[in-house]
Formats: structure tokens, sequence, C-alpha cells
DNA sequence: TCAAGATATGAGCTTTTGCTCAGCTTTCCA
DNA sequence: TGGAAAGCTGAGCAAAAGCTCATATCTTGA
């Protein structure tokens, strides 16, 4: 298949080094070929990329749906294990497709959660307050803690490819989520800037 | 200088099309005087990101000095700071260097605030116990409250170049960070799995 | 069986790349 | 003032890139 030669032979050479005749030689089919199915050279790590968002986003789905109405913990944790799950797709081919093709047009945006999962976040966000912290800016709550955890995994897949199964890793993710999102364990408080004064 | 027309360079077109002798041009010298200073390409990029990298450094060490003595809320304070200040220094230059050159060989790991980060983080949460939450791995901790932080710093600059100044981030950061290392505000609570059971 | 359409081939073209080097210009000090 | 050392120049080379197209090979249905 054209698309595994493309990863690779983009894995063994990186980006700048991986030309259409060595792709096509690796998948077995001539350069003429390959360009019968793909336009250009961009094309072709686009199709790789679009493949593994999709393989990617149908994992998280099936562990996660969004409902306005379940409650805060529950939701947390369905979230991070579909995020862990989601990264247990080819965890190798992500790494690659996110340090070799971060410059490419429109990777950047597709190999990363994007604008949906945070609007939605921020929309559960309104619904559930009561059961929150008070946010002064849901939007940009629902923006830190989405880019944090994408982030620590993304950084546990790179010191190790197994990591994600490390039910420590699942704990800490919670833990950073509910420590951000929860209400204080009573009231309000670790608000005020002077750490005295009550 | 050759380093600031190659940034301006790899902002226009990109790592692999970044060519030595387009490069050159826009420096106004010649390849062979580039050559003259520069073994080859990637030496070039590399001195740019060794150069940024620094830059990056001093104005992080400006601002902070980590001492096992001090309380964690300053001590947080005074990290979330410096690595909002330490990302205030050209901002565009450190998204292109992560965007375009994330495959360099060590680029990576220059970019991205290192072990070091970590390892003296683990240190003090040791020595700081008891003012902290709880924590089976110190390390890991220390790894994920890394990687989170400086990932929000990374995206926020990815929507806005100046965002960095907005303290509603900085306010952001600090609960994110607090919420994860502090104990909880009186005694250890939302341990349970089961939210009701006292 | 066989012609016609669909698909695959790879030599090779054009362009671009990283890099060199013979010669030119500038600098510096006796 | 002159000549040696140091630095700069850019035409151009070999290698490699992206991509094309005349030709060859397969597939199909009557």
């Amino acid at each position: 298949m054209i698309l595994q030669a493309t990863a690779q032979v983009l894995a063994e050479h990186g980006y700048a080094k991986a030309s259409t005749n060595r792709i096509a030689k690796r998948a077995g089919v001539s350069v003429g070929s390959l360009y019968q199915y793909f336009p250009n050279k961009d094309a072709l790590f686009k199709a790789l990329i679009e493949r593994h968002v999709s393989a990617q986003n149908a994992a998280f789905s099936e562990l996660f749906s969004i409902s306005a109405g379940s409650p805060p913990e529950q939701l947390i944790r369905q979230a991070v294990r579909a995020l862990l799950a989601s990264h247990r797709v080819e965890p190798a081919l992500h790494l690659l497709l996110l340090s070799q093709l971060g410059g490419l047009d429109q990777a950047a945006s597709l190999l990363t959660l994007d604008t949906r999962a945070i609007l939605a976040l921020e929309a559960y966000f309104r619904v559930q307050s009561k059961a929150l912290r008070p946010m002064e800016n849901p939007r940009l709550v629902a923006e830190v803690i989405v880019f944090a955890a994408e982030a620590v995994v993304h950084r546990s897949l790179m010191a190790d490819l197994d990591s994600l199964a490390d039910p420590a890793v699942e704990r800490e993710l919670i833990r950073l989520v509910e420590g951000y999102l929860l209400p204080g364990t009573d009231g309000p408080a670790r608000r005020e800037e002077n750490p005295e004064t009550p």
C-alpha cells in the first residue's frame, strides 16, 4: 500500500528526503502509478494524515459522547480514557506525523484536537456551571485543559510508545483535569492573591 | 545577518524549500560566504535554534530561581511568569522553529523545557512534600505539569502572538498548576472513585 | 478470441538542491 | 605604498528532486 510506504520512508528519511521515487519503490509500484493516485507529493502526505486522523477520531468517539447531563467526574474520566485510547491507534505514526509534518499546511490543525472539542466542552461548562469551579471565561478554560491534556499524552508517547497503557498516566491526567475544573473540596477557596488573610 | 535571513526564508518557504542560495541572497551575501560561517544547511538551522533557545533561557532565568525553601504558591507564580516571559522572546520565531524544525535531530529537545527543569521540580516536590498534595510518583507529576504548562503557552501563542500578555492566561495557568499540585483546600479529598460516600 | 479501454511502467526531462573553488576585493601593517 | 593575509564572490557542478509520457501490460465483455 502506497500510504504505508509513505509512512515508512518518512520515518527513515524525514520529509525533505522522502522522495516520490523512493516511496514508489518501497511500495513496489512505479512513480507513474503513484502519480495516478496522488496529484503531487504533498497530497500523499495529506492523505496519510487524513487516514490516521479519522482512525483516531473513530477510536475517540467510540469511548466518548458528551452529554450535557452527565456529572463532571464521569465526563472527565470518559474523556481522558477516550483521549488515551485514540492515541493508542498507531502511536508511532502519530508522533512521526507530528514531528515531520508539523509544517504542512493544515497538518497541525488536523493532528490536534480541534475547535470542535473545545466548543463542546465550553458548552458543557456553561450547562454544568454549578458542579464546576467558577469560571470567568469558559472558552479559555476549555482551551487550556484540552491543550494541556493533549500535550501530556503526546509527550508521554514521546518518552515511551507504550506509556499510555500505564494506569499511573491515566490517574495523573484525571487529577490534572479535575484539579483544574472541579471546585475545591468545600466552597471556593485558593483564590486569594495573598496566602494569609482569610 | 545570516541567521535572520534564515528565519525569514524559513517562514516564507518552509524547511524543504529554504535553500542555502535563497538564504544567502536574502541575507545579501554570496553562498560562498554563507558556507564560510556554517558547514552545511542544517548547521545553519541549528545555530538559529541555539541562539533563540539561549535567549529564551536567559529570559526565564531572570525571573525564576528555584529554591527548596520557598512555599509552593510563590514558586508556582514565579515559574509561570518566567515561562510566559521566556515565550515573549520572539514568539513568532519560536512557533516557526517548533513547526518547521520539529524533525531536526535535537531540535525538539532544545525547543522544549528539558529534563533539567523536570528534575529540579521533582527535587523540590520531595523537599516540600508537606505543602503539596500526596504524590506516589513525583517525577511523573513534574513531567505532567511541565508538559501541560508549556503546551498551553505554545497553543496560546498559536492562537494569538500577543496572548501571553493577557492576565487571564496567566491566571488560568496558575490555576492549572495549583489545582494539580496543591492539596485540596482542607485535607486530602476528591480522591474517591465514587462521588457520594464521604 | 480479440479489440478497446484501463492501468502500470520507468527512462528521462526539467528544475532545484547543497556545495565548491578560482579568482576578485578588502584589510592591515611595515 | 605595497604586498600578503583574509574574506567575499557567484558561475557552475554533481546529485537529487518532482513529475511526464510513450510504451507495455493487463482486464473486460461481446
